[in-house]
DNA sequence: CATAAACCTTTCAGTAGCTGTAAGGTCAAC
DNA sequence: GTTGACCTTACAGCTACTGAAAGGTTTATG
């Protein structure tokens, strides 16, 4: 008796309910291969269909999936993805938790802006004090070769 | 006689005419595993000290070494830098070519510098919507979730 | 009904540029 | 002689995927 009711139980479960990963993928967004990764490291694990084994994704699960695709398209890591979907999901959250996760991605990107200002200040330094002929005399070459304290001396304070 | 000559010059080599890793390293300004793995990939190999194996960085070396450190330091990547350095060690280099990658670096640094901006515009647009507050409600994890022209419309541009 | 295209599955390797760890050999000083 | 600072190799891990190989399933078409 156990036996059949399995079977039977098997047999209305071969399709899945939801969908498969290739749409799962187009409507978040996302490459299927990293949907997959996704859900090796754990965030968003389907169902899976009894008959093939194929993933079977539900509409909350890309919902999800959309979720993650926003969050890293403003810039979070995975680890901070993986805390705001927590909190998406935790219905005893407290705004200030996710605030200060985006406060922090803030500063964080204001540090990465000026070190990439600093460094196109010197790269178009560099460039501007160069020729740039057929001659073998470059002044690029030399400010790396040689110490030059005028040009790349603020370098130093991120070392 | 062969074997008495080799052994002769194996002695008189055992301790090495430059300078060990470490010296190498803060000489140059990069961290001896650093130095380790440049000469992994090429970058810079130095010879060998034949009685205990150690690494013998020579002058020269330790001048492509802290070259490297500074291309390194305006942001170039390792492809690049090998190039960099190629065209050092090449008294047929011309200076235009230098430039070219240079030029080339900036133009990367400014799409990366306007990607940031964005970035940054679009989380502070999001952390201002935010009361920041005790309660589950939050304009944040909303905006992720749901998808917003309003905010969100312009990272579509960039996928 | 056969077959080909378009799906799906797993596993492994590779990307950039290191960094950390383990397990050990060598050297200089006290 | 022994302690501590150096040096060696080799392998694993980091981020966030991406590509490729080798194969099973489903669907559309002739």
């Amino acid at each position: 008796m156990i036996a059949k009711v399995s079977l039977i139980l098997a047999d209305t479960w071969v399709q899945g309910v939801g969908m498969n990963i290739g749409q799962a993928a187009s409507e978040s967004g996302l490459a299927a291969k990293t949907v997959r990764y996704y859900e090796e490291i754990n965030l968003v694990v389907p169902a899976r269909c009894t008959g093939n084994g194929y993933r079977d994704y539900s509409a909350v699960d890309v919902e999800h999936l959309r979720f993650l695709q926003r969050a890293r398209a403003v810039g979070f890591g995975l680890a901070v993805c993986r805390e705001l979907l927590e909190l998406y999901r935790d219905p005893a959250r407290r705004c200030s938790q996710v605030k200060a996760l985006v406060l922090d991605k803030i500063e964080e990107i204001e540090t990465q802006l000026q070190t990439l200002v600093a460094l196109k200040f010197t790269l178009m330094t560099m460039a501007n004090s160069c020729a740039g002929d057929d001659s073998a005399n470059c002044s690029i070459i030399e400010t790396l070769a040689t110490p030059n304290t005028t040009s790349m001396s603020f370098l130093l304070v991120e070392s």
